[in-house]
RNA sequence: GGGGGUGCGCCGGAGUUGGAGAGCCGGGCCAGACUGUAAAUCUGGUGACUUUGUCUGAAUAGGUUCGAAUCCUAUCACCCCCA
């Protein structure tokens, strides 16, 4: 059973190309969308269209009201029970959203929290009001002295989660926190979809124009009144129901609708680069993603790499074991990658990809190969899906016995 | 053509009676944190470099002065008024 997990920053094309991916593979889509539940907001959130939904079964798209709380937990909850029933239909199934907590729920699983009455929470809350920050400060370093010496002091939400979960159950918030992974019945198959930043920027400030022909102002007058409530502190909502209240223009809305959409895709990338494990793919790369997936399967791959201050290194792991590894530095602004290469096997085009997505924004790439390899020796290399595979050898700078190649900018 | 005004960081603003600036505020951007509000919330950085520090810097070139972003001259650019 294999999970295909399809994230990327938002306006990256997630909701198309998994409905592609779906009908390839003949199954369905579950949203990992923390938005998309709620089916009193349709534009704002991008939720996929009539079309799309026709085209392949969604599951979590309007499944909740924004009258009812929601949270991760339960969303984790929801969506294992509904992927078990899933599974026995499906051999495949797609996970898509651009939630990155959302979606660790669901691969990895949170640990057990207690239950907070409505009470609990709202009594911390009142006491920051009251007395704020330094308060709550105290209180977590006399009640969870673990967790204070980790937690972020300046984060109103963590201090006020952590003293609710104190003084509901009695036990430091710390006690429940034991980051164990949860065991998992299938296997997930992570893929990220890239833009250069500069174009993805573009994307979306062209999707919010879209929105606002599309009727946003219209869809968030109709919310005006439940603007309060949790699930409405959404980007392209909230800085509607300012203009509403007569805060600002409803031109300088538009543009902060924009601009905090790309500080979210932004804060969306941080997240996702912490974890090694997204294979980076461009959103028509539909073919590539296909072949990544059908590799992954049938010769049980995953995806491991790691980023320090000015390098990335990664690892191509076989059922755990490393079968070719990768390298990219950057210094004074110059980037080269550099690959090492196992003997000519059928995943060596898997790297070349990475490679040539890594050099998106590079000035230049290498490639090299130990022993004289060249990429053409490389079996099953679909050579259309690579269009950018003219290469040409650098002689200037070889380094005996490891020959280099140029990589072409994507 | 004549008169007046303004020029420093990626952008905007503040500040200047000649006295310590890599330096205030806001924005943008970059980077980071984040286990139940996560499209939320929070933090740091943003002249250069060989970064415990060093160097350069107030449009450009000169000048006055112990000392110039501040005063003077010329040039350039932009803005306003008059023709």
């Amino acid at each position: 059973m294999y999970l295909i997990v399809l994230s990327g920053p938002t306006a990256s094309g997630k909701t198309r190309l998994a409905i592609e991916l779906a009908q390839h593979y003949k199954t369905v889509v579950v949203s990992a969308d923390s938005r998309q539940f709620f089916r009193e907001m349709n534009i704002g959130t991008a939720k996929p269209d009539a079309e799309e939904l026709a085209a392949a079964p969604h599951y979590f798209i309007d499944s909740h009201s924004i009258e009812t709380a929601y949270s991760v937990g339960q969303y984790e909850t929801e969506a294992l029970e509904l992927l078990q029933q899933l599974f026995t239909k499906h051999e495949v199934v797609i996970l898509t959203g651009g939630s990155g907590l959302y979606l660790k729920a669901v691969c990895e699983g949170l640990d057990p929290f207690p239950e907070i009455p409505e009470a609990v929470k709202a009594g911390v809350e009142a006491d920051f009001q009251k007395h704020g920050l330094p308060y709550l400060q105290e209180a977590l370093r006399a009640s969870d002295p673990t967790y204070y010496q980790t937690v972020d002091l300046e984060n109103p939400h963590r201090l006020i989660r952590a003293l609710a979960v104190y003084r509901s159950s009695g036990k430091p918030f710390s006690s429940f926190r034991q980051n164990a992974a949860a065991g998992r019945p299938f296997n997930p198959i992570y893929l990220q979809l890239q833009w250069p930043r500069a174009t993805l920027y573009e994307r979306i400030n062209h999707r919010v124009d879209l929105m606002m022909e599309a009727g946003l102002q219209q869809e968030a007058q109709a919310l005006f009144a439940q603007r309060h409530l949790p699930a409405l502190q959404t980007v392209g909502y909230q800085e509607l129901f300012d203009h509403f209240e007569g805060k600002i223009a409803l031109e300088e809305a538009v543009e902060l609708i924009k601009r905090n959409s790309r500080r979210y895709a932004k804060r969306q990338l941080t997240w996702f680069r912490r974890d090694g494990f997204w294979k980076l793919f461009q959103p028509h790369e539909f073919e590539q993603a296909r072949a990544y997936i059908d590799l992954c399967m049938e010769e049980n791959l995953a995806w491991a790499q790691q980023r320090h201050s000015d390098r990335t290194q990664g690892q191509l792991l076989q059922s755990d074991t490393p079968i070719a590894q990768f390298e990219r530095t950057t210094r004074n602004g110059q980037s080269l990658s550099v690959v090492e290469l196992p003997p000519p096997q059928p995943l060596a085009w898997l790297l070349w990809h990475q490679l040539r997505l890594m050099a998106m924004e590079d000035e230049a790439a290498y490639l090299t190969t130990p022993g004289g390899l060249s990429p053409p020796d490389w079996p099953k290399v679909p050579p259309s899906a690579f269009p950018g595979w003219a290469h040409r050898q650098v002689t200037e700078k070889v380094v005996s016995p490891v020959a280099r190649y140029r990589i072409p900018k994507v």
